[in-house]
DNA sequence: TTCCGGAGTT
DNA sequence: AACTCCGGAA
């Protein structure tokens, strides 16, 4: 980093507070997973909300919860059933683990979401940032986190001048600045604070030493999973031949992909050799 | 073409 | 620590 904070004052603190919260009075959203306090709800918008935008989760939440209204219909749920609904939305995997997180909840708690982030954290497909987010909207815990919106919003305030900066000297002014009475609606406040600055500016978050740009996605074989699983999502079963034409890739490619997909428990190869989704 | 983004694996 | 994973918008 090239210019490291120095120790921010109380009064720089409350000056960034005071900045969020009236932003927030001003220019808060509405959106659907804020009036809902039910943590499958909670859950299942902050999965989708990991590596996609506020603008295309919006219309799929509430279409996957029309389908899977509850975490017990979405445990009992095809496979196949849960990655239709979630097409459009990208980083399939996170479809899996979500099936799957559904599945030990009701077998495991009964159902209910764990409270505990810790315990959260256990759960496929839920990592730390995820975990506290959940509890921060879900139970109105104390639990502060950074994702790219905090981290816009701190880099920003904090950080203005450094480069390359690590989480690890983010994260103590984060926990300072945490709002112990209402650290729901600070969340929010974050978050659209974070979205308003990367909308008005260069991504702050840019300047994060956990920063990357990814590859090219033409050819890639991100591009040749997809076509993989809209083709078998939509036809049932498939021939490794099948596939590999109709995602214009040769059949060893294809071959080696859907390993891949299988052990990532997508797949399924059935004992006549056709492929299919998984149950 | 460039942009965005947390979890899991290695 | 480095790498992979998606798709649509700008």
């Amino acid at each position: 980093m090239t210019d490291s904070p120095s120790d921010p004052s109380p009064k720089s603190l409350a000056a960034f507070r005071a900045e969020v919260l009236a932003h927030y009075r001003e220019h808060g959203r509405a959106l659907p997973w804020r009036e809902t306090h039910d943590a499958y709800e909670v859950l299942v918008s902050e999965v989708m909300l990991q590596q996609t935008q506020v603008s295309r989760v919006e219309p799929k939440y509430a279409e996957f919860l029309a389908a899977f209204p509850d975490i017990e219909a979405l445990a009992a749920a095809p496979l196949a059933a849960v990655l239709e609904a979630w097409s459009g939305l990208g980083y399939n995997r996170r479809a899996v683990s979500l099936k799957r997180l559904a599945e030990v909840v009701v077998a495991e708690h009964g159902g209910a979401v764990p409270r505990d982030p810790v315990v959260l954290a256990t759960l496929p497909g839920i990592g730390k940032a995820t975990a506290s987010a959940i509890v921060t909207y879900a139970f109105e815990a104390l639990a502060p986190f950074i994702e790219t919106n905090v981290r816009a919003a701190f880099l920003h305030h904090f950080f203005a001048d450094a480069d390359d900066v690590p989480d690890r000297d983010v994260l103590p002014i984060v926990e300072a600045t945490w709002d112990r009475e209402c650290p729901r609606e600070w969340g929010y406040a974050l978050m659209d604070y974070g979205t308003h600055l990367k909308r008005t500016l260069p991504n702050p978050s840019r300047r994060s030493r956990h920063h990357t740009r990814q590859s090219r996605f033409e050819g890639s074989d991100r591009q040749a999973r997809g076509a993989f699983l809209r083709a078998l999502v939509r036809e049932g079963a498939l021939t490794v031949d099948g596939l590999a034409e109709g995602a214009g890739i040769d059949p060893a490619r294809a071959e080696r992909l859907l390993g891949d997909l299988e052990r990532e428990g997508f797949f399924v190869r059935e004992s006549d050799g056709l492929w299919a989704v998984g149950a």
